[in-house]
DNA sequence: ATTATATAGTTCGAAATCGAATTAATGGAG
DNA sequence: CTCCATTAATTCGATTTCGAACTATATAAT
């Protein structure tokens, strides 16, 4: 083999590589969005999870930088929540402009319920998959989103310098 | 290391390397829609790739299915090629319901053009990554990707018999 | 031939998403 | 204290996405 590979060829595998990764999101994805009650989108759910796994209180700024999404969609996102009462969003202490979200208890009873929804389907896929395997490739996967992460401060005239990952 | 894990540590792992998966994948698309130039969308480039790379010539429901999105979601992604000139709609000549999908020389200049605004990120990512493990990952991913594939046929309840991988 | 069933594509309405402009609050410089 | 730049969140408008209903062709059964 070739140690001096062409840039195309390594180009093409950049391609392949996130083509990959985008087919496994989009069908992962929308395995979890057909289990979901109707109403209740996956960013509604993700955000659900993220406020029992990691913590709540924390403000919706910080929410959309670490799900990687504009501060309008995570405003949006939270408005719904909180029309279903899944989440309380109160005026952060500290400061006026900003506000703290926390989960409700009948928040924490939906993300509970929720956790259940999926449980058949993780059990009809883990055995058909390599569980070493996965924990090596998510850890992969951890290493090249840090890189793209770090160089999205490098990016040229990428404006926004809004949504930057904590 | 117990032979035996948990449910709840393989759920989570699980959980875990999708999450991954999800963000990895949210943080290309975003890359690559800020380098498309207004008005066309990353739905748009992936297709007009498509029919370059893979052929065209196809009806607009295989398209619908080589994407994993509804056929709605294809015509609306086909009509904005067809209003642009980049493509071209012609009823299929062994089936009136069907439709056959060309690629114009527009097309193929925009589509060749578009490879290269990617050109800089490619190349300011790739010394950064480790292209035999991207292999190794594309590889692996694939794995994990037909392993879903194949269950989304077993997935019980799913109704829609629509949007099936080819 | 006629009817029923299935298939390809479109239309329609609802929801999600996001860039840009807007409002409100903060914090610093003079 | 007042002004001004900055920051947090929302609102607005346009686009994308998708399920469900619809139209038209095609295929099979009788």
């Amino acid at each position: 083999m070739s140690e001096d590979k062409s840039v195309e060829s390594e180009a093409a595998l950049f391609f392949a590589f996130f083509t990959e990764v985008g087919i496994l999101a989009q069908l992962s994805r929308a395995l979890l969005e057909s289990r979901l009650p109707d109403g209740v989108s996956v960013a509604h759910y993700s955000v659900l999870n993220h406020l029992v796994r990691v913590c709540d209180g924390q403000t919706p700024l910080t929410l959309a930088r670490a799900f990687q999404v504009p501060k309008n969609s995570m405003t949006h996102t939270l408005s719904g929540l909180e029309a279903r009462g899944l989440i309380a969003m109160h005026v952060h202490p500290d400061d006026g402009r900003s506000k703290q979200v926390w989960i409700t208890q009948d928040g924490r009873d939906f993300q509970a319920a929720a956790v259940g929804l999926l449980k058949e389907d993780v059990a009809r896929l883990i055995p058909k998959l390599d569980t070493e395997q996965l924990e090596e490739l998510t850890t992969a996967l951890g290493g090249i989103r840090k890189v793209l992460d770090d160089d999205r401060s490098v990016a040229q005239s990428h404006a926004g310098p809004e949504t930057k990952t904590p």
